[in-house]
DNA sequence: CCCGCATCGTCCACTTTGTGGACACCTTAG
DNA sequence: CTAAGGTGTCCACAAAGTGGACGATGCGGG
């Protein structure tokens, strides 16, 4: 998987769509230091080219170095971020709902976020239960169909968006058979039936999440709340119950929205 | 005032420099949206390369239009913030000295956050007295000497770096001659002895403005509490008043910021 | 209703700018 | 002391960005 990517850029500015690589690679570390040879490798670039794109995006305060060498996220994308907050931010709206998921299940609760072809998760809160799961974490990215967030927000699109999404990604090579359309498309119907979508482990053995689609104010699915665990606490029973509790609080967080 | 840059780039990538600058002409207007020939305006470039960059950015997803066409930061902008904001938020530790200062003087209330020769308004908090004034807002930036935030900043710099500064920058032709080297040193030399600084509505007549530095766990000032109102409210009995609330609340939120 | 006037989006010849293979350097590991 | 893996920099090459010019669009006034 070397390019990340959203898969846009086009014709116009080849540059602006390495910058968003690089900036999404940081992004995505969770704020831990990246090299410069790892970023190359993780937005598809050579070295050279991202080291002088990093150092220039340092110049303008984007981007900027810890004291072992490595990049992170800088001081300008804090402030740009918080003035697209007014317009974006529904952490705010959202947090009592992961918090309550997290008490009521004791498993790890996320709120995340669509973002073109990706998700992107937002907030997390530890659940009480001592086993929990590490694969998700502020700011990591999963295509839409990879992990339960991704597969909630799947399942409610359109039917015609859902599907062409489906012709253009192949999400095989990168994460398994078990990501191949068609059994994909029984577990989004699934999901459809149920309101909630139940990922058995497909990401990481035994690492088992559930999500519920939030709606904004179109009507559209564009954010996710998600329960992770170990598997033996999703069985069928504890199924129901978390399902229930995800319902819940999405369609909350859904009529907050709505009330904005 | 053509280009509001922090003038840096050099070699290696211009195109950098020139999202960077778009970029900060949109954080810089507060969540309004601005139209494509202002932005080229403000970020100093041409039309069809200010049109240029922002449709590539908005396939990245770091812009966005609203309905009318005008651009606004996008979603992508806010979640690179919501990383970053880990490293660099100080508004969580500043937001209830924000709030006393303005419940404790009536005026409105700012935090402001030095970045390269600008500062950046983060917070705004709103007074009781009902004449306010609107010269400030999150997301605006001014250089370092104009508006009280970025006097305070300024006048806390050790001698060379605020030497050196002053050399660099000349603020006369954008701001007037009141931000000439000279009249500037005795304001700055006047904030070293009160700790506080003032602001005699130099930016926009009859608005007053004082300010205290916060400083960084290394001793830096790297932010700056401020109130502003408009002339009659700045009386010298008054400003004693104001000046012990402002550097009481900087000096607790500096004592936090250590703490971290 | 029609005609300026102001914005906007797009095209394409020109050339500035970004590119990346190659090299030198530094630190750490064996 | 040498090998290995990382980093920063150079520069010939050409690909990519640039911006003047044009046509489309939308608004307001005569």
């Amino acid at each position: 998987m070397d390019d990340a990517g959203v898969a846009v850029a086009e014709q116009g500015a080849q540059v602006v769509a390495r910058v968003g690589a690089v900036l999404r690679v940081l992004g995505a570390s969770a704020g831990a230091p990246v090299p410069t040879s790892r970023v190359a490798e993780l937005a598809g670039l050579t070295r050279p080219t991202a080291h002088r794109l990093l150092a220039a995006l340092a110049g303008e305060g984007l981007v900027d170095r810890d004291a072992a060498g490595g990049w992170v996220l800088g001081p300008e994308a804090y402030i740009l971020g918080a003035v697209a907050a007014e317009r974006y931010d529904v952490t705010a709206l959202a947090a009592d709902a992961v918090r309550e998921i997290a008490r009521a299940t004791g498993e790890c609760a996320f709120l995340s976020a669509r973002r073109g072809d990706e998700t992107v998760c937002l907030l997390r809160e530890e659940g009480s239960f001592p086993l929990r799961s590490h694969v998700l974490y502020e700011g990591i990215r999963f295509p839409l169909g990879v992990a339960s967030a991704g597969l909630a927000i799947l399942a409610m699109l359109p039917d015609a968006e859902r599907e062409a999404y489906l012709a253009r990604a192949d999400l095989v090579p990168a994460w398994g058979p078990a990501h191949a359309a068609e059994p994909l498309r029984a577990r989004l119907a699934a999901a459809r039936a149920t309101g909630y979508v139940v990922n058995p482990g497909l990401i990481v053995e035994g690492s088992w999440g559930m999500a519920a689609a939030v709606f904004d104010a179109a009507g559209r699915p564009a954010w996710a709340l998600s329960a992770t665990g170990v598997e033996s606490r999703f069985g069928p029973d504890r199924r129901g119950e978390i399902g229930r509790v995800l319902l819940e609080q999405a369609h909350a967080v859904t009529q907050r929205l709505r009330a904005r």
